[in-house]
DNA sequence: CATGAATGAGACTTCATTCAT
DNA sequence: GATGAATGAAGTCTCATTCAT
């Protein structure tokens, strides 16, 4: 039975390789071995293997994205909720997509990435942004602290993908309380 | 009589051209280039590009520690002042050696770096470790959280490698105001 | 349509440029131009330098005998008669494949050599050694001298790799009557 | 205690690392090093690489000439004795210095001993040449066999030769008595 | 004289990309 | 459309040779 959609195939390949092996360890000969397709076939959904990287990174940010949406909260709510749930949100994601999180870690510090990083979860132009929204409603209500929103973003989540290295690397073994203490941690640190 | 200052000339080069075009977009001859030297001249102070990269790492590691230690408060002050003095100094030692930061973060993404990554500022066997002794004496105190000192650490100082990144690309413009400010807001994150 | 015929023209190219000029006097490189393929296509055929050398190498010695085989005789003939068909038939062979002589020659004097030279011709593994076998025989039948194998080999046969040197250096130039001569001496020394 | 003369210490170590590493296994560098000497230095005293080697096989080749001379036999004995005392002393000094030997295979194998290696043990410009003289003599008196000078040569010396390649391998372990009976046969070979 | 640091040509090998089938 | 054989630029590393000290 033919595999219904090629590119799908390249691309889900591309993302456990380059979570694996890295970068410069992925070869595009590897990509089409492990997609099950000859290398040349690669060229007629990408034009180039660093096109074809930033659209797995494309990819992965919006279903990052779109699971947020899914997980988030009624805005009704009060803030603290609204921040548990979201962490925990993408907490729970990155824990359950390891490949994921490596595959980014690889991105972000490639020269292909460097480029595509500017602005990407706090973009203006990203009209979803329920980041954005989320500490500007914050500020404004004076429950977060007064900080640029670059900031508040680091100390929320900044903590979360520091624990993300150190569960893969098999550091920490993460459960539901050392995950729900560490959340309510990352809180304390943006709370006023 | 030999040029001592060749050595660290190739140091430099690497360090520099790391930390810009990444780990694989340096290559030996670029370095050589830099460093004003022959490509092959390297070789006679490094064994291999590898080497050459784990001895640039190790020297940085190795002043960053020299840096904190200098910057280390008596153990006799309160825990809260030795985290603000801590986390301060490493904060602006790495705001003043932004290329440092930059090598750091290709290096442990590396399959180079990997290997030497495991336990190295948290390492026990690093008897120097300035952090294990502080987040240890914390806990036992009852001041800081009841966690794993892989969580500490990263509530700690995560948000400070996520601002560093932020402040590296141009998205916050750091002050001593604000670098107050948000090492405070990690010691919320990380007390009781 | 694959071109099979490639890889048999690396190895030509491979064989004829080891024998001229050496075995490090021959660079991949020059492999390439002479086979007319591209440098980096050689290494969708062999592994490395190393396996290809190896390559040829199995080949030519199966080439070697396969026609000792079909020159061999009927094991009822008498033992003399035996000799001096294989004796003969060696030589012809080299005489009429000098290159292949040179390039075994080089084989056996290289680091890759001298792993494989370990027992080839009078290997106990190789089923089809027919000159163990005729060793063993005349020895048994007093025929020969009472002399260890590798000396009876060395005796038989190093007068015939003497004279293939020479002949290829031009000092000696061969024909039927001369080599009839040759073989025949080899008898005398090898025979009780 | 400084070493009289460095060139005979530079031609040591290239004999020595050459018969042990072979030809393009040996550096410059290492031959300064067991030499005791700076790489630079060997340039005082050989143009070149290939000079060098050049040197040392010249060197040897007088050697060996000096010790058969020495052992050589006075011409009014009987041809057979002079044969035997010839072929031994050779075998004996091939084995006594099996680096020798080494060293002379693997120059005679390399595109600098190709160009050297014409006529040497045979030269008619050799006037000490104590080989061509026996076998001319040996023909002359009709005890030999009849045939080209290069010919009687190769077998009463390829079975040493041939000898001594499974003796360094270990294949054989000669002792008086095989070797006796060895240099016999050789005898056996070229004799009518 | 002696040194050995420095050099750069050249070796082997990999890999993104192309193109004839 | 799909393929994968072919390519050649580029990377890491070695080493004979030079030259300032």
């Amino acid at each position: 039975m033919k595999t219904p959609d090629k590119r799908d195939d390249i691309m889900q390949a591309t993302l456990e390789l380059i979570a694996e092996h890295g970068f410069h360890g992925t070869s595009m000969a590897m990509i089409g071995e492990r997609a099950d397709v000859g290398a040349g076939t690669i060229y007629r959904y990408f034009k180039s293997k660093e096109n074809l990287i930033n659209a797995v990174n494309q990819e992965l940010t919006e279903k990052i994205i779109a699971s947020l949406l899914q997980a988030g909260t009624a805005t009704g709510e009060p803030l603290r909720e609204r921040f548990l749930h979201l962490a925990t949100g993408l907490s729970k994601y990155l824990i359950d997509h390891p490949i994921h999180f490596r595959f980014l870690e690889q991105y972000y510090n490639s020269p292909y990435g460097v480029n595509f990083r500017r602005e990407r979860l706090l973009s203006k132009s990203n009209n979803d942004n329920i980041f954005r929204d989320f500490f500007e409603e914050g500020v404004k209500q004076k429950i977060l602290k007064d900080l640029p929103l670059h900031l508040l973003f680091a100390l929320a989540f900044g903590p979360i993908f520091a624990m993300m290295r150190d569960h893969i690397l098999g550091f920490i073994v993460l459960n539901d309380t050392l995950l729900k203490k560490t959340v309510e941690a990352c809180w304390d640190g943006v709370k006023r």
